[in-house]
RNA sequence: CGGGGUAUAGCUCAGUCUGGUAGAGCGUUGCGUUUGGGACGCAAAAGUCGGGGGUUCGAAUCCCUCUGCCCCGACCA
């Protein structure tokens, strides 16, 4: 490509919103441009982009013998009532109504569709297992679109779904799926860990999220530094201490704290650790209200704690006019002494082994300390409630865990017979009866992963492309080629050669000063520039510089091409 | 959804408090000088000041309203 004959639109500015390195960086490179809240148009060379990632994932996908189809974006209602999910997916679901008031939507995700598809198409046992996917545009409805392309509301995702008699069948595909991703992250040279996930409401058996690891990610992950132990924060647990508790050694005191609410306060005030205190927060349970125990300098885990029998799968905290009718106290004096009976109380592992604790009193100003469960506040279970911090020991038993941030880019779903059983997705099996399918999907964030490889390779000057992402490999530069036709020749010639040898090479013959020139290049992040020059002409050498480095070397163009073999 | 902010030239933003003929930088166009790290001079084009309503002799500026966009919050005791 002739950088004159191209739509190269960089600019020097780039609104004060921008927050993140990437959505600052595609902006000013010229990559995409904003046409409304979360809706990015992919200009020429944000596409060239793109297309090298989703390439990449098809030829990853095929190989791991998955079947390439396209289904319709929009969908009809009928079948997201047949799953119930008309509903359930909420405002996040963008739905249209057509001309004849039928109503349909976006599709955000495309279970629904697939197991329409595979009921219709999938007669026997013998046709099983197999692997359909796609690389199509989702639209969700974000409730905060934010960060670029990073959280878009419509945005290009691979979305693949296997189909299966056995639950065996379908443990063999997710580990073949799972190495297909493992491929393809490596390939995009991207630093990346694939972390066991929560499976959330819809209770498969096994779900692991890859995530590339950035410190502008929206996930927090604990990794193990003495085995592959890794997972995403709500899901990893925290071990039970090891320690036992000790007998009580203080009797039972109330202090004032009048105006110490938070742990931070009351600790100061009363010059003890967090580690000793317990914080209790109340929450709304199944069947009334439910006090959640931990020890002061850890935090609650929103999953574990919906997982608990007592509590629905999503639990709100009581008001305070709950709190204070059920306890006569206000938030930040509460405590497990002297609860009603009529409130259970779960205690994390880590805040059951305290002794001579310090905690609300349920009096208004009042805490307690030296208390101790069972002779001062009843346990009714001990359970693991909370988010793992770093330090703690790995679930696995080897090494430690360390926390981390990062970009969910892809995930890997065993669904079990959740779709189609709702769809009656169901194939006859050697005994000539009609079984339901089980299902795994298969998701790759394919926009995302552009924004996600600049916030993990950039520097002050601009993008630093992983090879295989780059939209050219090389950039030749020509230094002022209008006013010295040798060296328009030499950078043409140049071009042709590397070409020819199936070098992606871009040729900036635009006849812009060096600074411009070398600004626009390191800035869209070309892994490889050659500068043709009347200097170098005259010594019979070519300037080479790899993006990744800050000096130039004089090479021969037989180097150059060994080079960049 | 709750709270806050913002909307002015193609882009990034001043001007609004204190009403009085619309501004800068970048970009664009033309001419000239330049040509190895985002050059310089001269000239030029370019805005219904987000929409609607109101107050006023007069509104980008004050008031009401609608819309777009952005930020913060949704687990704190």
């Amino acid at each position: 490509m002739r950088l004159s004959q191209f739509h190269l639109a960089t600019v020097k500015e780039v609104p004060a919103d921008a927050e993140i390195t990437s959505h600052r960086l595609m902006l000013r490179a010229g990559m995409i441009r904003r046409l409304a809240s979360g809706l990015y148009t992919w200009s020429p060379l944000g596409l060239r982009v793109m297309r090298k990632v989703e390439q990449i994932v098809r030829e990853e996908m095929d190989r791991a013998g998955a079947l390439e189809m396209l289904m319709p974006s929009i969908q009809p209602k009928e079948l997201w009532e047949e799953t119930g999910r008309w509903q359930k997916f909420g405002d996040q679901l963008l739905k249209i109504t057509d001309r004849k008031q039928q109503e349909f939507c976006y599709g955000p995700t495309h279970e629904e569709v697939i197991t329409d598809f595979a009921r219709n198409e999938l007669k026997s046992y013998r046709q099983l297992p197999i692997v359909f996917y796609q690389i199509q545009t989702k639209f969700r409805d974000e409730f905060r679109p934010r960060f670029g392309v990073m959280r878009a509301r419509e945005f290009l995702m691979k979305d693949a779904y296997s189909f299966h008699l056995s639950q065996e069948s379908l443990a063999e595909t997710y580990a073949a799926m799972y190495q297909a991703y493992v491929r393809i992250f490596t390939r995009l040279g991207l630093t990346f860990r694939a972390v066991q996930a929560d499976t959330g409401a819809i209770g498969g058996n096994a779900s692991h999220e890859f995530q590339v690891i950035a410190d502008a990610g929206e996930d927090a992950i604990a990794f193990s530094d003495g085995s592959d132990y890794a997972a995403n924060l709500e899901k990893a647990e925290a071990l039970a201490p090891t320690s036992q508790r000790p007998a009580p050694a203080i009797a039972l005191q109330r202090v004032d704290t009048p105006a110490q609410k938070t742990i931070a306060e009351v600790s100061a005030f009363l010059k003890v650790s967090p580690q000793q205190c317990v914080k209790t927060l109340l929450v709304r349970g199944r069947d009334g209200l439910v006090a959640l125990c931990l020890r002061g300098d850890h935090e609650i885990n929103a999953v574990k704690a919906g997982k608990l029998a007592e509590l629905p799968d999503e639990s709100v905290l009581a008001s305070e006019e709950e709190i204070l009718a059920a306890t006569g106290a206000r938030p930040g004096f509460i405590g497990p002494v002297g609860l009603p009976d009529s409130i259970p109380v779960i205690v994390d592992r880590d805040a059951a082994v305290l002794a001579d604790f310090v905690c609300g009193a349920n009096v208004d100003g009042i805490h307690c300390t030296g208390a101790n469960w069972d002779r001062d506040a009843r346990v009714s279970r001990i359970a693991d409630l909370r988010s793992v911090v770093d330090g703690d020991l790995s679930p696995d038993g080897n090494g430690v865990l360390h926390i981390a941030r990062g970009i969910e880019v892809g995930h890997v779903f065993q669904l079990g017979r959740k779709y189609a059983e709702a769809l009656d997705a169901t194939v006859v099996d050697e005994t000539g009866k009609p079984q339901v399918m089980t299902m795994g999907c298969y998701g790759i964030g394919v926009s995302r992963i552009v924004a996600a490889a600049i916030e993990q390779r950039h520097d002050d000057a601009g993008i630093i492309w992983p090879e295989a992402m780059a939209p050219w490999r090389v950039a030749v530069c020509v230094i002022n080629p209008k006013n010295v036709p040798a060296v328009a020749a030499a950078g043409e010639a140049l071009y042709q050669a590397l070409s020819q040898r199936g070098i992606e090479t871009v040729l900036d013959d635009r006849g812009l000063r060096a600074g411009g020139m070398f600004a626009d290049i390191e800035l869209i992040g070309i892994p490889h520039r050659v500068v043709v020059s009347e200097r170098g002409l005259a010594a019979g050498t070519l300037e080479y510089r790899a993006r990744e480095d800050s000096e130039s070397r004089a090479l021969s163009q037989e180097e150059l091409f060994s080079l960049l073999h």
